[in-house]
DNA sequence: CTGTTAGCGCGTTCAC
DNA sequence: GTGAACGCGCTAACAG
């Protein structure tokens, strides 16, 4: 059996309370300083270390944030985008000595027993949910529950729930106006599962709405609708191709399936960019020189953490939502650089 | 203040010991069958969860394993190695459950606090330590401590302690020979941090080994300390290059030093394999089609994890330690592929 | 300055 | 079949 706070006081001959005065250095002012540094030698040469379990259940209190992401096949932090974002939340709670406690939640199954047991169980202190489904049951759990929390990811129309974001649609604008400046005009859209993805799902209206406002014709057939997987974007390709308007640039909703669509095309024997504009979204590391638009993951985890923290620790919130600005990464799949090389041919 | 026991107590006309019953299902057949019924019901109604710090206090079992890395300049999950462990590790307590409680450890500050707290405190059932320092005041207290643990990544010269591990010589040898099978003779090496990982270790014994087993000359200047990061991989290339006897193959201890190396070769208009061939450790996404030593992460976080499932509940071990087999994935970079187009070329 | 004690929520023993 | 009561280790209110 480990060492309790009674073994301690036995040995220093003092009573629990003043142990635990000096263990947490809480009122300590009032315990004298000769048997405090008694105490702390007993305390080192017995190597207490206080029950989490027992503390926990006195105070409500337990250096514990939850972290639930979602999955459809199994569980993977092999995702850069999530993987990022944890690395933002891992750096923030490291400073500050919490723990992280994972949980992962099956789309498919959409098991409830699992995370309601994690929200009401009090092993946690809050909870940082990241890019949750659109509709759940979920949120209203959260919202029923006592538990802070904070959406990764997700933006609500709701003035009470803490969440971080990137703007989305300014991403998609951004893109889109470029492959225009570029001389495209038919620009199709590879989507990404719009029911689980609120993402996803503000991307593709953004895409219609800009669009329209830009004079192009929004065509169903011009948007195809994916997974988030590289083959997905493979098959969308394929459909594209098909059509009989081809279109002469595509835009994916994350960069996996504009990575799908690429191989797709280059199987093909199609060139990108010359015969078939690429664009992604999210700026994972790859070597394919995508274009594709940036998001801040490592700093939207990080301060979505700090979000959590601040209700943990009950200090005035500076605000509920965050939202994080985008920036389009030009690289060589749009065809920016390929149509510069070529006006400076001309010239000569 | 969430419902406890004593509120489904009171309501069903019952006491709290025959709630638990019903709840944890233990002695159950003692429970009447109405009695168990109405139980039921109020337990949905009133949406009760056990709390988690209560029932550990009393029980000594909390359902959270600890997953332990260590880091240098940040945590990082973005590491491929590291996120795709972690997927086999949750991918195992998805079924069983359990809760992951992430923990880093930084290199620098070496910090034990942050550790022991974590060993001690009764928060988890038991440790999944990935890829430690290979001295360390940890082992020693994890070896006091009654805590269950398994290493990952981490041979160790010892029955008591579980571990698992890829077999990181054979993974050198199989990459030595292939190189000397292409006719290489004058092989670099790229190491990682030795005081650090045992498995660059383990490696850095390995390529030692088989140069001078094959007959061919091991030399200080033919190894050179890299830190795994493709900086060190550019500045190794940099290294090898001002040496009157330049390699014509370079093996680096990891994937991301090949990926500098190969890097740097190219910025300073080297071929490769022409020109230099270059082969990596441990099979990471990549788009350079690097030939490379393929390790079982996945598996390896899984079975680990298993392992430390059976220790936690008094399962029988079956093994101690476990080695995962290496298999040496021939791609571009080491020019196999090269040299059988030129020989086939010469045939016509 | 220090000690006594109640009680956090739960599982379990023992009595009925 | 069921309930009363104890104690897990700790913090905090109160007493002295």
């Amino acid at each position: 059996m480990a060492i309790t706070i009674k073994d301690v006081a036995q040995k220093a001959g003092v009573s629990v309370a003043t142990v635990s005065r000096v263990v947490n250095q809480k009122d300590i002012h009032k315990v004298g300083q000769k048997t405090q540094k008694r105490i702390e030698e007993i305390l080192k040469e017995l190597g207490y270390y206080p029950n989490t379990m027992a503390r926990g259940l006195k105070t409500r209190r337990t250096y514990n944030v939850g972290v639930v992401f979602f999955w459809f096949d199994k569980p993977s932090l092999s995702d850069p985008y999530l993987s990022s974002v944890l690395d933002g939340i891992l750096a923030f709670y490291g400073e500050k000595n919490y723990n992280i406690l994972m949980n992962t939640f099956s789309l498919k199954t959409q098991n409830p027993g699992i995370y309601t047991n994690f929200i009401n169980s009090g092993l946690v202190d809050g909870l940082l949910v990241i890019a949750p489904p659109v509709e759940s049951q979920f949120f209203q759990d959260l919202k029923q529950g006592a538990l802070p929390y904070v959406l990764i990811s997700h933006q609500v129309n709701d003035k009470d729930v803490c969440f971080v974001d990137c703007l989305n649609t300014q991403g998609i604008i951004d893109t889109v106006e470029h492959l225009i400046s570029l001389g495209h005009k038919k620009i199709a859209y590879i989507s990404g599962r719009n029911e689980y993805s609120k993402n996803s799902l503000d991307r593709l209206h953004a895409y219609k709405y800009i669009m329209k406002k830009k004079g192009l014709p929004y065509r169903e057939e011009m948007v195809f609708d994916g997974d988030f997987t590289p083959e997905s974007g493979g098959k969308a390709v394929d459909a594209f191709l098909k059509l009989k308007n081809k279109p002469t640039a595509i835009i994916a909703c994350d960069d996996s399936m504009a990575v799908g669509a690429i191989r797709e095309l280059r199987r093909l024997g199609l060139r990108v960019p010359e015969d078939m504009a690429v664009c992604g979204f999210d700026d994972i590391p790859s070597d394919l020189n995508l274009t594709t638009v940036h998001q801040p993951t490592h700093q939207m985890g990080y301060e979505a953490a700090k979000m959590l923290w601040n209700q943990i620790e009950k200090k005035p919130l500076e605000y509920a939502h965050r939202f994080f600005p985008t920036r389009l990464v030009v690289r060589e799949t749009c065809g920016f650089y390929l149509k510069k090389a070529n006006a400076k041919d001309k010239k000569h």
